[in-house]
DNA sequence: TTTAGCACTCGGATATCCGGAGTGCTAACA
DNA sequence: TGTTAGCACTCCGGATATCCGAGTGCTAAA
């Protein structure tokens, strides 16, 4: 369908326009090196990648942009693989370099990181714990009317609230309903929590602890999830200096849309895994017309749990952003894997 | 120094000009409801209170803004206390609504709620754990090589990470640590905690754990602070919408420093106590020139350990803002010390 | 002391002009 | 037949000119 030179141009124009973000034009395009043709005869080839849909006229007058197909039709078959520099290498592997961690650390950090080494925002969507396992429920009284609850998973999760403790429970209760909690739960993953609670846990509590409906409520908050989606920004900032978000009403649906942590978080979450790619009308919403977004999952046990992305405009550093995610995901998905499966 | 006069005017300028963003003029003023002088008399005193310093006018003939002193003198002499609305009270109060909370969340929450009810940037700190004195600690093995560690505070604050374990200890060696540190530590304030390690904790490790040096060495893991500053933000994307904000360039200054979260607490930590607002230039920092902050802290037992604090354009809706924050302080201080305080 | 009147100022919106980079087309060329 | 040079044309963007109106300061009258 295209020529191979016409690819060859294509490629050019989308790699200068990333670069300076001016439309190109015949004479500069045949000035650039490695270029051997005449702007006259660009010229023509040009005109044939516009009518075919690969690029557009900001007006009648002027140098070619790519359009979105041009980008897709780039980043899905003229893309060479982009050789991470020692910096970037560098930059990345400084995340796990302490011994000790907290992955939500890990994770926020990545989201900075990214965003300076790219100078696009980054969002991070942090681990699921949906599916993971209990492995000790914690109940530790502060004072005489509230205690904290305490729940750790086998991804070296810690889930905790305050709760407010019902008159009605003395310390032995407390003790009787933490043990029966560890001996009965332990395993379950988190989404079965709800259920094991009513269809065994209510049973022992019944029999053993004479405050029966207190302690089943308590329960029930005791184990509430916290649910909330954990979604990590960096570098929003970033956005304000490309030149395409000059419009501060523009920039201002991105930036609110990028507030919504729960919007964001439906729009990244973890599907089939592996690299995705939105250019610009892609991204159903509105708001991101002008951006593409770029995301990885990242996995533990093999099973996608997380995402991290890079929001940039459409005239994205394509290569070099893809290679950063991938890298920083893989990475992600073995050191996770690696801290939290038993060995043996 | 002013006649009643004069305030009068200032306070119905400030009043305007902050409703309106418009410089206001003699005429304009003059037929503003309960303003009786005519344009030529509001003139001579708007002359006035500009060569004094209380008003600017952006050129020669144009009408007069506030000036930064004149805010400065609107806040110190002629704020009237502001009611809030039955609106703003539902929704603050909507805060602690749950039995069931984390701190951390209810915290994140305030500042969503406060930009949303302000139309401006909301910014709040985390409680400071710097004070609070240990109660428990935990050490849960994930595996044969890592294991999660758990801090927990008398102020229901849980502080956990992940620290690989050392090959020279067993579990009964965990055992025993977690047990040295829990009856040594207890009750002792998390910024002695490095201290009691090395003249008490490390005695009894190398009294009762063969392999000492890693145990020590894993102690210190154990219970090493994150440290991390908590710094939760609000509606920044509101900023963009105030008309001092159109400019991309003075936008982005801001938007980078809010950013760096290091340098927001810095800039906001609880100092002593009450409420704090700041002017244009009264923030040393340049990005701010065009904006105010206005900042309360929260305490928890009359200690303050956290703040509150809102960022908009100088030309700030004061009153409102002042009641809404102060009112929330209030309350975080009232449910933080409620919780988490020994009724005995 | 307050007010009306008046000449003056200045920013911002609108219209006009102009240069330059770029295009499409045609015709000559290898 | 594909490539290149030449040329007329387009259109953006910046610079300049013009105009309008809201607002001011000053003076003189009430």
């Amino acid at each position: 369908m295209l020529t191979d030179r016409q690819l060859f141009i294509l490629q050019a124009i989308v790699d200068d326009y990333i670069q300076s973000a001016e439309p190109v034009g015949s004479r500069s395009l045949s000035k650039q090196s490695g270029m051997s043709y005449s702007p006259a005869t660009l010229r023509n080839e040009m005109a044939d990648l516009e009518e075919m849909g690969f690029l557009e006229k900001p007006h009648s007058s002027s140098g070619r942009i790519p359009s979105e197909r041009g980008y897709r039709h780039y980043v899905d078959h003229l893309l060479l693989p982009h050789q991470l520099s020692n910096r970037e290498i560098h930059d990345l592997r400084s995340l796990f370099a302490r011994r000790v961690m907290e992955t939500e650390q890990v994770v926020k950090q990545s989201a900075t990181i990214l965003s300076e080494l790219t100078s696009y925002a980054s969002i991070v969507l942090g681990p699921e714990i949906f599916e993971s396992k209990m492995k000790q429920v914690q109940i530790i009284p502060l004072n005489d009317r509230t205690a904290v609850a305490i729940l750790v998973t086998d991804t070296g999760h810690v889930e905790n609230h305050t709760v407010s403790l019902p008159e009605a429970l003395n310390s032995s209760d407390l003790e009787k309903i933490a043990n029966i909690l560890n001996d009965r739960l332990r395993g379950v993953p988190l989404y079965q929590l709800q259920n094991k609670i009513t269809t065994e846990v209510a049973g022992l509590l019944r029999q053993h602890i004479s405050s029966y409906r207190e302690a089943l409520l308590f329960t029930e908050e005791t184990l509430q999830k916290s649910s909330e989606e954990k979604v990590y920004y960096g570098g929003k900032a970033n956005l304000l200096s490309q030149p395409e978000f000059r419009d501060v009403d523009k920039v201002r649906m991105i930036f609110e849309l990028l507030e919504e942590d729960h919007t964001m978080h439906e729009l990244l979450k973890p599907e089939q895994g592996g690299l995705m790619i939105r250019i610009g009308q892609e991204n159903a919403n509105q708001a991101f017309e002008d951006c593409s977004i770029i995301s990885a999952s990242y996995s533990f046990n093999g099973n996608p749990v997380g995402t991290i992305s890079i929001v940039g405009p459409t005239r994205m550093e394509y290569p070099r952003v893809i290679g950063l995610i991938e890298h920083l995901s893989r990475d992600l998905s073995k050191v996770l894997t690696n801290l939290y499966t038993d060995r043996s």
